[in-house]
DNA sequence: AGGAAGATGCTCT
DNA sequence: GAGCATCTTCCTA
């Protein structure tokens, strides 16, 4: 892990979870190199925040939202899906980003025949997921060789923050981030602020 | 274009 | 046994 992302994945965990965008997520598992820009993010808290997983205390499948940050913590979603989080924060708070989408950089005909269809290939949590063959298999590691954090190619663009999406507790706060532009069928909602990612 | 509902498995009550 | 940090297909306009 970089000097630059061990810097980003150790602050609080909203400013983590904007700073993310426009990093690339990388993956080279047969049959070979993905990577995608990360183009949606939302913050999940287990101090503060009902709707984290980790808010109920320790179980064995948040433990890696307990470790340090840069850990991977992976669950299944609705019995069928993969989601993917990095770990953010000192260790025991229990912090983490879910990557919810991204933009297709290297290896797309992969990601594709993994996906079984040519588009709506990271659009979403399970499908970042399994475009990346991210499964339960990744929980409790660490990025590191196998799923790498490389620095963005460009400056993000502008932001758009959200409240945050298929969550029923704490729904009122607006900790999802999102590149604006990123893709044409993850509209933007009505009412939602922006800033701009340049700080 | 948009809403409804089914699939499917694990976690926690 | 309920409730999900979801995605897809099928249906109606």
């Amino acid at each position: 892990m970089t000097p630059e992302l061990a810097v980003l994945l150790a602050g609080e965990v909203t400013a983590a979870a904007r700073g993310l965008l426009g990093w690339r997520l990388r993956t080279e598992r047969p049959p070979g190199p993905t990577e995608l820009v990360l183009a949606e993010v939302e913050a999940y808290s287990g101090a503060v925040d009902a709707a984290a997983h980790s808010f109920r205390g320790r179980t064995d499948r948040t433990e890696p939202m307990f470790g340090p940050a840069g850990g991977v913590y992976v669950y299944r979603s609705y019995g069928i899906h993969w989601c993917m989080n990095i770990v953010v924060g000192e260790e025991g708070r229990a912090d983490a980003v879910l990557l919810r989408g991204g933009r297709p950089l290297v290896g797309a005909d992969i990601m594709a025949g993994r996906r079984g269809r040519d588009d709506h290939l990271a659009d979403g949590p399970g499908k970042l997921a399994q475009a990346m063959a991210i499964t339960g298999a990744d929980t409790g590691t660490m990025l590191g060789d196998a799923v790498r954090l490389l620095p963005p190619v460009e400056p993000p663009g502008p932001i758009d923050v959200t409240t945050r999406i298929g969550i029923t507790k704490a729904v009122e706060l607006p900790w999802r981030f999102v590149l604006r532009h990123t893709d044409a069928d993850d509209p933007q909602p009505p009412g939602a602020s922006s800033v701009t990612g340049a700080e």
